[in-house]
DNA sequence: GCCAACGTTGGC
DNA sequence: GCCAACGTTGGC
């Protein structure tokens, strides 16, 4: 199963609002990015990914899972892109931070330190247990 | 707040 | 279809 790495600035969109929104998830509205929605194309119902959290924090806070498949995103006036619903499944732990992953050799290929502008990221199956490990997650 | 990286736009 | 200009993102 393929796992994903979802960034957002807190600000405008944090954890504690996806946690809230519960069981029936959210729309990841406003991707306007080709790798990002190629990404986003891929990702199938159940897949589970990261919650990011970009310039405030530096951090994977969560994990999040994907509840509906790639449709088109009704916020993007060109009709050319789309988006997923993801819902929050459970926090980390410990939120394994920008400086934790660029520390750790094992996780040096990672898209977040080489290409840190996209948003939605593939996560190798590697990576995504060592980083739930480093989170305090089994 | 600055600036590098990168994607997009628009003139030709 | 190329490429310079511009805007946005995100780490520092």
């Amino acid at each position: 199963m393929a796992h994903w790495l979802y960034k957002s600035e807190p600000s405008s969109w944090s954890w504690d609002e996806q946690v809230a929104c519960g069981e029936k998830g959210t729309q990841w509205t406003g991707v306007r990015n080709h790798s990002a929605k190629l990404n986003l194309m891929a990702m199938k119902k159940g897949e589970r990914g990261f919650f990011y959290h970009s310039n405030q924090g530096k951090e994977i806070v969560g994990i999040v899972e994907v509840v509906k498949e790639y449709y088109p995103d009704p916020t993007d006036p060109s009709g050319r892109f789309g988006m997923v619903d993801l819902k929050a499944v459970e926090p980390l732990k410990t939120p394994v931070t920008l400086d934790d992953v660029k520390a750790e050799p094992k996780l040096a290929a990672m898209i977040l330190i080489n290409n840190s502008r996209l948003s939605v990221q593939p996560v190798t199956d590697e990576e995504y247990a060592l980083i739930r490990k480093m989170g305090g997650l089994k």
